[in-house]
Order: structure tokens, then sequence, then C-alpha cells
DNA sequence: CATGAATGAGCTTTCATTCAT
DNA sequence: TATGAATGAAAGCTCATTCAT
């Protein structure tokens, strides 16, 4: 029967929210302390009992993020008994929806973007998140490998390759959306890589 | 008979580059006009004979910038005698050329990319970037496939591919360089795709 | 039958105890209503139950401090058996003992002076603790003229006199410990202007 | 014939002005950058041109209060042909004559007493004004010993008791001024520790 | 053309004070 | 009584921009 029950946890979850809606309108530098008070529904001062500073609300931001998106892709690694190929398109296609989910957010990563360039911790961040993504795909496609679905190949080249055509048409899209068809864009470059990935066509064996 | 030559183009270049090398290493926000003109070896009222304001600066170096690389490759396309698969590997190979001469500009590529969300003349920038890559790569593409070099594809499609795995080799370089070995892992996406586009083993005809 | 002896009383003291402590270390403007809380054992709010504001504390502290060291003096004036000149030394020996234990709380002291150039109630705080310095001071000394111990003198110049060597190598002391030897440096101040105040020696009454 | 004389000292020295009126009238703390620059006829921002921030104003202002009044007292000690106990009066005379027109200054000097309890570089530069006066007064008080003006004495000491009178009264006026005439009362104390200082009444020597 | 001193709006951060619990 | 979360005024400092020289 706690009288009053600890707040602080969500309350930090209302500024990161709020931060994260005027980060994305705004870029972290034009976003000052009181568009987020306001957009919280608090005082400027209120900020500063749940975050040292402007740079703690955004590396805050950051962990959000990047806490995100691979919440479930690492259980993909153990279905062993799916074929790799389609678990890849299954993985794809979740974080697809995620990324239709999080569209408004996408701003907020070209500003961790632009600031990862100068700032260790957030370029650790996105690199942490890059890599959860690695660590599910290449094991898949060494399963894949393993099993006769691919080809030999790099398993970790390929991975990376899966990434790029995520993340490239991703960028490509962001820019010039009238010109890129987001989701059917990555189904065809995934399907490309995919393609390169199969079993060269067994000679038939025999005659 | 200018007695004078035009220096101003001159200045403004002088500008332009110093605001590049500041802009590389600490951002648009936190570089001062301060910064930019110590740099150029000027005053910092003379960047405003130049340039009316800062956003002006950041502007012209976005020009600048979208100018830089897509040179010469539009010849590519009338190099109809070259088979395509190799124009296109042409092409990304001075790509990676001019990367390389210009890797200290990349964090100025994520800084535009942070802005473009916000300011409609940076995303047009982009896009006229993109749009010029595009231009080249589906037309050689066509070709190729009108020629047999490749499947039955759609171009546009495919050149998209490209320049994701291109673009987004990039971003993961970027923030994760000693997982990313930038050359070889575009070379292989590319070829990754390259491949998934060769036309189906032709059953020999006949014979 | 006061079930709950009055406490407020005792917690005035905690307050002003905590916040004695903290001023000396971080002087009054430095000093947050925090930091005095903390040291008091309290929570912020709850020093406002017995101060109206943060300078309500100061003023507070001020009236502690100044009843602090007169306390018994004014007994001396009367022991009139006593000579004039051992109840002087007599006096400046405590005075002594009381600075060594209140030696912590020079900084305050030193707060104060700051404070008494802007704020009346405090300069009428430090008067009235030099008023009773000099209320007990002076009549000695006119005790000792009447009596032939000192020579004819203007009691009240050389109690200031006395006042201001005391205080006087109190700041010499204070700003340079290493230069000024406290507890003899005083008595040889007072030893010269006790010295000043004897009689002429007598002539010797001829033979 | 330079078109812009440097005009930086200049400004520094008007900035100084300007602190050390508002300090004079607020204390350090109370007294805002914008009360300085408005005092000095500067915008805020100005300040910051030559001084990196409030402290530095306030060390600033330190130095300028420390070279202030010791400026020639030093050719005393070499004036070896007058008397030293009238050198000491001069000396005196001129502090005094000092004092009376930096008066407005005093609540500064508080500030400073204040502020050195906390802040090394204050406290260095009080110990070296201290230091000026003693350097000056103990040689002369020592040559008046060794021509037999003065009594066997330690030269220190006594310069530390002139010293303390001095800064004594100073202190008992400052806080007390209805009740201390501050020259005569200097002037008074000063006689007793000159009179103390007397050799003794030489019984005639031999005969 | 070029300069750089000057400006002042605007920002982050602090902290005395309030008040619902 | 006691608490401490919340407030918002206020302060120090920065920097894009202007303009007299």
């Amino acid at each position: 029967m706690p009288p009053r029950p600890d707040l602080s946890e969500a309350r930090r979850q209302q500024i990161l929210d709020a931060a994260m809606q005027v980060f994305a309108r705004l870029g972290f530098d034009k976003a000052r302390m009181e568009d987020i008070a306001r957009r919280a529904g608090l005082a400027k001062g209120t900020l500063y009992l749940y975050f040292k500073s402007k740079e703690e609300i955004i590396l805050g931001v950051l962990d959000q993020f990047m806490g995100m998106e691979l919440r479930d892709f690492r259980p993909l690694v153990d279905l062993q008994q799916t074929p790799a190929r389609e678990r890849l398109l299954q993985m794809m296609e979740r974080s697809l929806a995620d990324l239709q989910r999080f569209e408004w957010l996408l701003p907020v990563l070209y500003e961790f973007y632009a600031l990862a360039t100068r700032n260790r911790l957030v370029r650790k961040g996105i690199q942490r998140f890059y890599r959860g993504y690695l660590e599910v795909l290449a094991p898949i496609i060494e399963q894949g490998v393993a099993r006769g679905e691919f080809r030999q190949l790099d398993a970790r080249q390929a991975a990376l390759a899966i990434s790029a055509i995520f993340e490239g048409t991703l960028v490509l899209w962001a820019f010039a959306p009238e010109e890129v068809d987001l989701v059917p864009q990555i189904r065809a470059g995934l399907q490309m890589l995919l393609e390169s990935m199969e079993p060269p066509r067994s000679r038939r064996p025999d005659a």
C-alpha cells in the first residue's frame, strides 16, 4: 500500500516520448527544453529532475530507439526447422511492419546519424543496433548454407548486404518518397539478394 | 578589360571549402560563423558579403556537394558498345574512388540527411543527387535487358537496388567501420545483385 | 501534560545548526536550501515550516551568531575589586577561547560583513554585537582611569582601539594565517595598547 | 596614424569601473552581467569580449583593487633621514586619504573577504595586499629600533599591530559608522601603539 | 571590399518556493 | 507535521548578424 507509487519511471518515459516527438519535428539542436517540457505537459525545470541535461535526454532517446526494433528477432535463429529463406523473409516483413509504425521517428534516426559522426556514445548505440541485426541474419544464413538452401557464400557478407539493402532503400525512400515505393522496393531488393544466394542449378545428376 | 578579375567566385569557393571542413568536424549547428571565417582566412563579417546567412552557406555547400560525384557518369549511358554489366561495374568503381577522396565529407552528408527531413530545399538537393544516379543506372540496365545481358526485370527497381546497396553499405560502414570492409563489401553486394540479374541459363537452343 | 513537548524550537535550532555549517562552507548565495535540509536531516519543504525564506534563515543565523560570544562578559563590569587591567586581559582570553571553538564559523562572519553593507538588519545585528563588547570594555576602562590604574584617557576611544586590535588581527590572520600567529599576536597588540594606557611613570618623588 | 587605436584596454577598464560600482551596490552574487553592462553603457554580450566570465570580472576587480592603495609607500622605507615615527604617521595619513577617496568601494572589500574564505586566488590577492603593507611597515620600525627611536621590540609584531588597528577600526566604522569617528579613531589607535613603542625613559646615562 | 567590435535574442540550467499528499 | 515533486523566474553565456571604419 504505497501512498505514492514510484512515478519516476513513468515520468522519464513521458519525457522521452515528448522528446522524440519534438526531436522528430525540430531536430536535436532546434528543439528547446521548453518545447519538450510543454509537449510532456510539464514545466521546464521538471525535466531536470529526471535528466541531467539535454544531452542526457538525447542519449535516453537513443537507448529507447535502439531497444525498439530488434526485440524479438533472436528467436528466429533457433527456428531451425523453418527454411532459412523463409525466416529471412519473415524478419524483413516484421521489420517493415515496425518501420511503418515508427515512420514518424525516421527523422530522429537521421539526427542520430549526424550526431554519431561526432559522438562516440551515439556511434556505439548505432553499432549495437546493427550488430543486433547481423547477429540474427548471419547465423540464419549460415544455417541455410549448411543445409544446402544457399550456395557456398560468406554469411557475414551476405548478412551485411541484406542490411544494406534495407538501410539503403530506407534512405532513398526517406529523401525521395515520390520516387521510391518503400515496401515493394525493399522486397524486390531482398528478392534479388536471395536469388543470388541460391545454390547453383544442380546439373541433372544422371543422363 | 576587367582590371580586377572576378575574385568573388573564388571567394565564395574559398568560404564553401572552409565551411565544408568545419561542418564535417562540428556539424551545422555547432559550427560558428567565426570558425568558418577563420578557416577561410577571412573575417567574420566578410562571409556576409558573399552569403546572406549561415543557412545560405549550408545551401551553398549542398550545391557543391551534389554536383560533385555524378560528374561524368552520364556518358556511360551512351557507351552502348560496352556491356552493361561492365559499365555498371565501372560506375561503381569510380564512385568508390570518389568516395575515398571525399570520405572526410561523409559527416556532412549525414548532416544533410538530418536537415533534409525538415528542409524542402535540402530534400530537393538530395533527390536531385539520387535521381542523377538513377538516370544513369536505369538506362544502362534497360540496355542490358534489351540486349539479353540481363533477364527481364524492372530496370528502375534494379537501379534503386544498386543505389540502395551502395548507400546502405556506406551507412553501415560509417557507423561501424571496424565491422565492415567498405570496398569489398560494396563490391560483394553489387556482385550479388548482378548475379540475380543474369539471364536464366539458356538451355542451349536446340542442337 | 504536553504529550508532545515543543519540538519546534529544537527543529529551528537543528536547521540553524545545519545552515551555519553549510553557509560556512559555501557562503550564503551558493548554499542551497536543499543543502541545508540534507545537512539537517530534513526535507527541503520542512525548512519552510520553520522559516519563511532563505533570508529568514540567514537572519536566524545572525541572531544565533551575535548572541554567542558576549555571553558572560557583562559581569566583569561589576567585579570592581579586580584590577581593570586584569579584567581586560581576562575578557580577551575568554574571547580567544571562544574564538578557537568557533573558528570554523569565521567564514560566516565575513558573509555577514559583506551582507551588512546592503542589509540594514544585518548591519544592526553586527552593531549590537560590537556595542555589547564596547559596553563592557568602556566601563572597565573608566573604572581603571578613575582608580588611577590607567592615565587620563578617552575610555570609549581606548575601548574601540582594543576592539579594533582584536578584530583587525582576526582579519589579518584569517586571510594570511601563515603570516600571523593569531593568539600571540592578539596578546601582543593588546599588551601594546595597555602599556600606552599606563599612568605616567610617577617621577620618583625627588630624593 | 592608426585608424583604430586599441581601445581594448580602455574597454576593459570601463567594464571594471562599472563592475566595481555595481558590485559595491549589489554584491557579487546579486549583480547581474546585465547590470554591469548597462552601467558600462555596453551590451551584455560585449562584456564577454573582454572577460571570459563573471568570475574573471571579479578577479579583474580584485587586481584593480589590490594595486590601488600601496602605490607609493615603498619609497618611505628608504627615507632614512626622516624619523621612523614620522614616516609611519605619514603612511597612515596617506592611507586615510586614499581610504576616503575609495570609501564607496568598502563593500567590495568585504565581498572579497567573504569570497576569500572559499577562493584561493582571492585569498592570495588579499595576502599580497597585506604583505605589501607589512613590507613597508616592518623595515621602518626596525630602522626606528636600530636608531633608538623605539624600544627593543618585535618589528613584525608591531607592524601587524598597526595594520590590525587600521583594519579593525575600519571594520568597526564600516558597520557602526555612527559610533566610530573613523579618522580620529585610527589616529588615536596608532598613537597608542606608537606610545607603547617609545623607548623607556632613559635614565640619564651616567652622572 | 574587408574588418571585427558590438549587439541582444535566445538558450540551457539552477534553485527558492509551493503544495498535494 | 513532513515530504519532495513540480514550478518558473532568473541568470550566465553564446553566437548570428550588423555596421562604422
